[in-house]
DNA sequence: GGACGGATGACAGTTGCGTGACAAAACCCC
DNA sequence: GGGGTTTTGTCACGCAACTGTCATCCGTCC
């Protein structure tokens, strides 16, 4: 599950942060300085941190850039504030969005979303080795670590559906005919084209939001399928 | 330089940004319409693209999901607009940020920073392997993709009008004679020449601004067809 | 004006695709 | 090795979209 580490020193606004986060499916953490998050922090990585900037003791800025110095997680100022100068001092501290409190629990997670999309290679946990990561949006495919991600979420997918979903994510904007895919993930040089069709289907179940209506996962009536952004 | 581009359709508010950009260093484009930008970006891409969500045709959320469709491009929103529903919405379409006007130039520049840091996701080592098209004016075909497109517009043929289509581009500029094609799109060495005609017919409805007028796909009385810029 | 080539709209047969059900096969955890 | 669970391939059905044919209409060229 997704971590969040929540860095504010208001007790109700903390606790309400923590609690909306746990709605949407969030494992949440919290912190009332910028020295207990630092710590929890470097102990067990939280996903995505959320920092006030007005914290006892070190500021939020100061916490931003101490924390950037050995962490790349994405950080988001959730803030009263709403000076430009802030903003911009936290944004150049290393903070990678800011938000006006108060804030829509919808927003906030949104922008963690967006902030997911946009990350940087994901990194092994017990190495800098970067896996390479094919994105289509919010799906994202790593044919070497065999994962499969939706917004963030692993997705469980079977040995079969996940060779196909590589097949098409490494020919990604391209039309693949049934017997490539045949060819390709099966090994078949002949067989009947409807075993693509249900695997497909079984794929859309899984990665796509409204199956019925795929964005990513396309197919092309007479042609074959095409995975695409 | 960084270049960026603006999609606004207000002049006053367009012109400012323009300007202000440019003074913090930026090399800035306008454009005042999403079909606009589309086209711009398209055709020389900016670093990032601005954008506003009320504009006049494709609104703002449906230009950033064509835009997502095939460009990485950082999208940060501009927005008179500060409804939770927006923000969410714009995001989930593809956009990475999104700021309330008015905004301070400052903040703006700010945030294009913090998503530059950011990055954007790996895909592979040398970027994606772009999808070779075939263009004709405001037309383009893409036999690899199975795509065709107008004005940057995907447009939905079937496959027979895409086989026809794909045939008479790979010819451009040249006449095919009903014969020809029926043997290259249908695989016939007899036929009614007819289904040809039927079938240009019902491509022109789909391709061409006024299918009566036809100024890609023309008749050449008495010879065949041919397609041309 | 007549004849010919081309455009177009309607229509019914066909095809292509998605889906749920099911049984065999593979896998896994003792 | 055995029992249960997951995965895989096959099948049949139904809907929706596509295709080819035809009849008719239109424009153009002599």
């Amino acid at each position: 599950m997704t971590a969040v580490l929540v860095i504010e020193d208001d007790d109700r606004i903390r606790l309400a942060l923590l609690l909306a986060l746990e709605d949407e499916g969030y494992e949440a953490r919290g912190a009332a300085t910028a020295e207990e998050g630092l710590r929890t922090q470097r102990r067990d990585p939280a996903d995505y941190v959320l920092v006030d900037l007005m914290l006892p003791g070190i500021d939020g800025f100061e916490g931003i850039r101490q924390l950037r110095r050995d962490d790349d997680v994405p950080i988001v100022v959730v803030s009263a504030r709403d000076d430009t100068h802030d903003i911009v001092a936290a944004l150049e501290a290393g903070a990678d969005d800011y938000v006006v409190k108060p804030v829509a629990i919808k927003e906030l997670t949104a922008r963690l979303r967006a902030l997911r999309r946009r990350g940087r290679t994901v990194t092994t946990p017990d190495g800098p080795e970067p896996v390479p990561v094919l994105a289509f949006g919010e799906l994202e495919v790593s044919p070497e670590a065999g994962e499969v991600r939706r917004s963030g979420e692993p997705v469980a997918v079977t040995r079969t559906e996940f060779r196909l979903l590589c097949e098409l994510a490494e020919h990604a904007g391209r039309v693949l005919s049934r017997q490539q895919l045949l060819s390709r993930v099966w090994g078949y040089d002949s067989g009947d084209e409807r075993l693509v069709d249900v695997h497909v289907g079984r794929l859309r179940q899984k990665i796509e939001a409204d199956p019925a209506n795929p964005r990513h996962l396309v197919t092309l009536r007479g042609l074959g399928y095409k995975l695409q952004r």
